[in-house]
DNA sequence: TGCCGACTTCGTGTCGACAATAAAAATACA
DNA sequence: TGTATTTTTATTGTCGACACGAAGTCGGCA
């Protein structure tokens, strides 16, 4: 029945989609850990591929920042830039605010079903109290909003941003507690609501709120963290 | 005395990078032409290099949307979107005034002088009405700003944005008069001061006004270019 | 004469192998 | 015994060649 073995599953230009695709979202769901090594031969035996298209999925990772190739040597996961996360928290916030104000202003009818949909399902995962899901369908439905704003550019540093989010978050995960999640439910549901009403300075504003609501919930993971480290015997 | 023939000029890990950059000037450029075919044997032969890091090269290229590839087909310079501008002047716009604002806020003593020195740059361009030289000079300009504002998120994008512009800019280079140049001259020792003083606002309206000349200047080659087209005989 | 299908051609996608480089290991020496 | 130097080894960067896919070409058929 089966095509007889290391038949390549993919077709023939769609080798290094998969291995990018696979690699990022392994790298974002901290599957592989930063600063881990990325050995191109091992990749080349696990996906029953040459090294070319590996090393063309990981030149486009790379230039994405989730991997970093020290030239001649190793390349590995980059690191999560704790130092830079000020910059990041910045720019997390004004793409919020930014995506959701033109949201408001130039969203189509046909766009608010799918960004409900995703709302539901984060409300979905928030009572089934997973967190991996959260973490992913905010994302999701976060990129929706992005999309119907309608423009490229935000929603390109965006979602790099939240998926960066998505890295951040998974190193705290288990200490999410159960208030936040559902005031970001209700929080979702104001956004959806002004948008719909085309409140752009509304929408604005809840967007402002949000993130600095989850900007807020990373660094007191963060410094809840440096505690444990201080806390150290000397 | 000079290493014999073929010899490759570029150490070992560098050959991608050249011809990544070379392309990536002459795509910016405009000497190679949108929608134009790249092809990887020509350029393996150009660069004497292997079409292993030529293509490499070109991954780069595609990510930052610089090229397009169809796969299993030719894969040519990408076309500058002419229906996409609205979003292109909105995310430069905001990037202009997030940048300056940040450059005001957060930049050091020692990198007023490298803003100085290219904004000195471009008067003399201005001087020369070296228009090329403009158009380089002034990104440079807005990029040291940009990196003085210490926030490489906004540098990525912006640093696209600004090259995406020069492309667009060139298509229109020969219509320049001379009297706007002179303005951005002003403008620009406006937005210096602002940051020096470390005037957020004030620098960020600066930005704004700055932005705006830009796009309307733009606006009106594209309009005066369509009306070109519409002068067509029927 | 106009349309459909096999064939040819050109360029990409992929492969396995080789060369170079830098870290690690092994050796020599003080 | 510790340090400097050579050798080994592992892994990357590059190469030339082959295979597949899509256009364009040509010929056959209605």
């Amino acid at each position: 029945m089966d095509d007889t073995e290391k038949q390549p599953v993919h077709k023939r230009g769609y080798g290094v989609s998969t291995v990018y695709e696979t690699l990022r979202n392994e790298i974002i769901e901290l599957k592989l850990a930063p600063g881990s090594p990325v050995d191109e031969q091992q990749l080349s035996d696990r996906f029953a591929l040459s090294r070319t298209p590996i090393r063309e999925a990981l030149v486009r990772l790379a230039a994405e920042g989730l991997i970093t190739t020290l030239t001649n040597r190793t390349t590995i996961v980059s690191n999560i830039d704790f130092l830079g996360l000020g910059e990041f928290f910045d720019a997390l916030t004004l793409m919020y605010r930014v995506t959701t104000r033109l949201a408001a202003a130039n969203h189509q009818a046909s766009d608010i079903g799918g960004i409900r949909a995703l709302q539901l399902q984060f409300q979905t995962a928030v009572e089934a109290r997973d967190v991996l899901g959260m973490i992913a369908t905010n994302r999701d439905f976060h990129v929706a909003i992005a999309e119907a704003g309608r423009n490229r550019y935000y929603t390109d540093l965006f979602t790099r941003l939240l998926d960066q989010g998505r890295r951040i978050l998974r190193l705290y995960y288990s200490s999410f507690n159960d208030v936040l999640p559902r005031q970001y439910v209700g929080e979702h549901e104001d956004m959806i609501q002004a948008i719909i009403n085309r409140d752009i300075d509304g929408a604005d504003k809840l967007a402002a709120a949000h993130a600095d609501q989850i900007v807020s919930q990373i660094r007191s993971y963060i410094t809840a963290d440096n505690r444990q480290t201080a806390r150290l015997p000397l």
